[in-house]
DNA sequence: GTAATGACCTTGG
DNA sequence: ACCAAGGCCATTA
């Protein structure tokens, strides 16, 4: 576990990721330059709860704005509870005006 | 070292 | 418009 590359990258961009939004694997791995490696930013993610730092997976979902690992938190209630508690409003396992609140690395970090 | 899997996305029929 | 399959990179067994 000593090169984490990819997977530092990622945790830094979702770590980056302002309350109250939400960002997708897709746009994380497109910023790091990797769009075809979406899974990589999923798997990262499965990681994420090995890290030191803990990493607001929570806040990434896929690009249909679906809970797709909420199934991987400690519950499958905590992803969607975290993201209540940011103010982001979950309806069926799905973030409410997910477009609106979704957060792109790009452009939020280039900001 | 090889094979299979994975919290995905894109493209083809 | 909908359904299906492939591709990508890294980790783990």
């Amino acid at each position: 576990m000593a090169d984490k590359d990819f997977f530092d990258q990622v945790y830094q961009v979702v770590r980056l990721i302002p309350k109250g939004r939400v960002t997708s694997y897709g746009a994380i791995a497109a910023y790091l330059g990797a769009k075809g490696s979406a899974r990589l930013v999923g798997y990262a993610m499965n990681a994420a709860g090995s890290q030191k730092p803990k990493v607001p997976a929570h806040r990434v979902v896929n690009r249909n704005g679906l809970l797709s690992g909420k199934h991987h938190f400690a519950t499958p209630f905590t992803m969607q509870e975290l993201l209540e508690k940011e103010k982001v409003k979950v309806d069926n396992d799905r973030v409410v005006d997910f477009k609106t609140k979704f957060w792109d690395p790009s452009i939020g970090l280039a900001l």
